[in-house]
DNA sequence: CCAAAAGTGTTTATCATACACCCATGC
DNA sequence: GCATGGGTGTATGATAAACACTTTTGG
């Protein structure tokens, strides 16, 4: 059902142009894209409050008089190249945006309305931007979660930035419906299997886990019946760290372990009709 | 989450040309298809026994030998249509191959591999019977849920028949991929959603609904702990059909109200950590 | 008369839910 | 010394799981 985005593209020509020059790379994309196929990552983040996307700044001026004509967030997104697999495009995204390799993706919707980048300002943008591009683009949406800590928002040139998804800024294209679709996808997904984990550290706190189910699902959980339930699920593990005694600032550490996870998971027969 | 696939769609010239004769639609289609985007339909029934996909033959003979270069099975898909929807276009494909409108839609995957046609059966294919299409093509996959009895398996020109999930045969392109990822789809939603409904006729028996969870979920079920639980689901309705007495031949009928389910559905908080 | 399907109740075990107090630390 | 967060147990109710016999009919 999903895969961990390791950059084992087979897409062989990509791989050896990174080694050049940057404006080579710009021309090898350009000549080599898929006009009408692109891939979306809603890339989650969790800062120990609330779930979070990663988004990046979208600003055109009017060259002469410098006007703002433009500004707000898109995805982390980019048309699919000749000869690349879907899922490749995707890991290819997220590395470039993140530089993050082996992270957690998982497709969960294909955006493919005629009319999806017919708004004004969005066909102005692609029309300065990217004259070549199709005028109806479907797009596949990925999400992707990550421990938030080890991506620094300014990683690539542009202005990039996390927002909580209860508080998102003004939207290019249909981004706003790709989140909300890519949410409710993680949240269906969050009730039925272990992937919490994938937001957080590899240590974490129970303290941790909690507020991440909380936020995400949008429910509000008993401590002590969460740490029951937890305590009857072998595959989070207290860690050995040789630490005395818990306390508020040293609490115990926890990891999961996907491996007893599948050895050890039950199959209740609780099922709607 | 779903939609229903009724022909309301956006894209007027397709339906002013149906009015048309048949080589007019034809004609209309291969100029208009978009080369490198298609649908795939994988359309579930179900017989009382057993889980079925409707899948159609395609047979290339060799013109001066007539030996059969190929005998297999593929989905019911094609190609998006120029300034048509995604939904729209697997909308049309189902109301062509069963004739049904307004019929349980969802999509689920998206099939991007570069190699998905690349085996020499499906290239050989593609260059005879649709020369002008790209090499890389891009798959939206979508399965809908009918009941089967509404669908004349030979509706359209070409021979259509159902076959068991268990026993395929064998299929074109990477149709055997999508069909399995349907059914993963398929079952994962059928765990918390009553959409089994969708494959059976408006009345229905308890033995026969519990057949269909047996059957697409793989599992079984005691007869008496299935009923206490329908019995305790208000959206499943006794009918009253003025039977004296239900037995072996006058089984009770039931109906399935998605507005009683949509208003007493209970928020278990029963997830998966 | 018998095979095949419809119908029905009780007991047990598991799990979700609700709920309150003590402890260690940093400020 | 107090505010903050970590840690712990019990009682109740809901529901899944296991389990067997009677009735009706068509062949």
């Amino acid at each position: 059902m999903y895969f961990r985005a390791q950059n084992h593209s087979s897409f062989g020509l990509f791989k050896k142009a990174t080694t050049f020059a940057t404006c080579k790379i710009y021309i090898i994309k350009m000549e080599k894209l898929i006009k009408n196929i692109s891939v979306d990552c809603v890339i989650f983040g969790f800062n120990s409050k609330t779930l979070q996307v990663l988004l990046t700044e979208r600003i055109l001026k009017d060259e002469k008089t410098g006007e703002i004509l433009i500004s707000d967030y898109t995805l982390q997104g980019h048309h699919v190249l000749v000869g690349e697999n879907l899922d490749d495009a995707a890991r290819r995204v997220l590395k470039e945006k993140t530089g993050l390799d082996n992270i957690y993706l998982e497709q969960y919707y294909t955006f493919g309305n005629v009319n999806r980048i017919s708004n004004p300002k969005d066909q102005l943008w692609v029309r300065t931007r990217y004259p070549e591009i199709s005028d109806h683009v479907i797009s596949v949406g990925y999400f992707s979660l990550v421990n938030s800590a080890l991506v620094k928002p300014d990683h690539g040139h542009e202005f990039t930035q996390w927002f909580p998804v209860e508080e998102l800024p003004p939207l290019a294209f249909d981004h706003e419906t790709i989140i909300q679709k890519a949410l409710e996808a993680l949240r269906f997904k969050l009730w039925r299997e272990p992937i919490g984990f994938e937001l957080l550290p590899e240590k974490f706190t129970l303290t941790q886990l909690q507020s991440l189910y909380e936020a995400v699902l949008g429910i509000k959980l008993d401590r002590r019946n969460f740490r029951k339930k937890v305590s009857q699920m072998k595959h989070i593990i207290l860690m050995d760290d040789h630490k005395k005694r818990s306390s508020p600032n040293n609490p115990q550490n926890y990891f999961f372990s996907r491996e007893v996870y599948e050895k050890t998971r039950k199959a209740r027969l609780d099922f709607t009709i």
